[in-house]
DNA sequence: AATTTTTAATTAATCGATTAACTCTATACT
DNA sequence: AGTATAGAGTTAATCGATTAATTAAAAATT
């Protein structure tokens, strides 16, 4: 079975490629191609189940209509989420979305930036990893349109969707002093970044605010050793001398961790200690009782980013907004 | 700031294009190109930042070094594991992935086919919606590489990665029965899908073999309606004259919104009731207690699709084989 | 010195689609 | 009748990279 292409379409019907791609594009306005002959040349490409050569018309055109999205890991949850309402959107708006995998590593990172470039993507959707400033300012010099999602660099004029991580946090950390909890601590990751840090002044404001501060109460565990350390540091935060009544826990991984670790010793959450999550997890749903924890608008998000990238793909629009979109504090 | 191609290259050495593409492809033996100029070349390439258009490169070449992955929902975790480990298989053979979500509907499914085709996949890997067997015949007719993976048409003659689906819940059923249990039941969804057919089958047939087969203690629910139709059948599995003791879920999704189900009802699973899970969830072991699940070999059919794909695009090898990888039964 | 071989490149066609600029007819208008 | 104008298409260049076929000079061989 040969391949069909215009040229295909145009020697059965006697005409040129031109007119095929013509009719077949909808520009055959006033009078370029006769009513009969659009016909003709619509039923024989529907006939020969013509499917026009994207790399073809991306060269000649200059753009790919496609997106790449770059992410820390793509079986997480919530980047798998994100992907797929990006998808969504993008899809709505003739993109396709090629996704890109760093595990947070610096060097996957500038590979998946080059990569998708030689794919002469329209645009990139990053969610960058620790210490990328560098790698998105080679982004921004090559012009190419460009959206960070999730996480931001304060210092760097780019596009931005990211959520009121401070805030969240302060609102989030206030709910359980006014609860009633005393000692809550604070587990995060062991990196600068920036959404992080955020989450974390959210948390250290609201207990110095409240007069409860102690640095002890907040620890850090390590991405590759995170169930190791995350036991470690509950045990310390337990030994603690003024013991520790609530844990809040910086981002979804950790939550899962860290409820795993708690059951682990047999700490029985809500009973023994109360906990605190970042982010919506299958397990959450599944305690008996309720557990709070902070919702990410991640649909929102999506949308948001995409259009923040469209507009600079199709008006030529560079828009530097960083837009703070708001979580919510599900009790 | 000037696009950077061959040309550009080429014009401020002073040599054609030509001669560039060869250096950059490691084409120059047998005295084709200099060594200096080779050099030169490479270095200029470098200082340029040079990065190959693989629209055209593809455009030439008729392959474009990527395929396409279609699944039913990317943020569902099981998924989202299968495209990670597809990716960096593919990315070690030089390969991109483009994923596509169906949504289990055949009209997407239809669309996402036509649009990767149109974006010159060298391959597809599937996991076939419900139904879509004329949509994997028009693919075959169209002589693409193809694998399906996780779910299989046993009538058509695809190459396809399962695994042992009967075998393993036959094994799991019967584990019950010899743990004691009585009256199990299985829910699965109300679908006529061969890989879930196959687990309905392994549960029959070792309850007939036990002399325990109750039609009744087979339910289905419906992938729209999930959590609704699965209160609904825990509701009625419970008030069955012989009363059921465990329920064996038949995807991962099903077992999440089944023990979510339980919950809410305040049964205490291995207490008030056994459960036996298809996959593992992140929820599976939060529990303080073992729950049993069957372990699918995600990694490896990551691996083994890729290969058989692989296979067939680069040594045009037709291979039909059907790999049935086994399911291991965690306890 | 003449011929062959090797070395080092270039030329030009090609992949498939797009589109500005052009051609050719037929009809309309003065 | 002679010129405009509209209608219906075609031509040919182009996007960027690849590669078979060719050329031209230098080196080796007879």
């Amino acid at each position: 079975m040969e391949k069909v292409s215009l040229k295909v379409i145009a020697k059965e019907l006697g005409v040129s490629a031109a007119t095929v791609s013509l009719v077949l594009n909808g520009k055959n306005k006033n009078g370029r191609v006769s009513e009969e002959m659009s016909k003709k040349i619509i039923d024989k490409a529907a006939e020969l189940h013509y499917i026009p050569n994207s790399l073809a018309k991306g060269l000649k055109m200059g753009h790919s209509k496609s997106i790449g999205l770059i992410v820390a890991d793509i079986s997480n949850v919530f980047f798998g989420t994100l992907a797929l309402h990006i998808q969504n959107y993008a899809e709505k708006g003739g993109y396709t979305v090629i996704i890109g995998n760093t595990n947070e590593k610096l060097e996957e990172m500038e590979k998946m930036i080059t990569f998708l470039n030689s794919r002469q993507v329209d645009g990139l959707i990053i969610t960058p990893a620790e210490g990328s400033e560098f790698l998105i300012e080679s982004v921004l010099k090559g012009k190419k349109p460009l959206v960070l999602v999730d996480r931001g660099f304060p210092d760097l004029n780019v596009p931005s969707v990211l959520i009121n991580n401070y805030e969240i946090c302060y609102r989030s950390t206030k709910q359980l002093i006014d609860q009633g909890f005393k000692n809550p601590a604070f587990i995060t990751y062991r990196q600068d970044q920036f959404h992080t840090n955020e989450r974390k002044r959210g948390f250290i404001e609201a207990m110095k605010d409240a007069g409860l501060f102690t640095p002890d109460h907040v620890k850090e565990v390590s991405y590759p050793y995170l169930n190791e350390d995350m036991d470690k540091a509950i045990s310390q935060l337990l030994k603690c001398e003024k013991k520790v009544d609530a844990i809040f826990f910086a981002t979804n991984t950790i939550s899962m961790a860290g409820v795993k670790s708690l059951f682990k010793r047999g700490m029985l959450i809500q009973k023994d200690i109360q906990v605190m999550c970042f982010d919506e997890t299958d397990a959450i749903d599944l305690f008996p009782f309720r557990v709070p924890f902070i919702k990410q608008p991640i649909k929102e998000m999506a949308k948001t980013a995409l259009e923040l990238l469209i507009d600079q793909i199709e008006k030529k629009e560079v828009t530097n907004k960083k837009l703070f979109l708001e979580a919510e504090l599900i009790t």
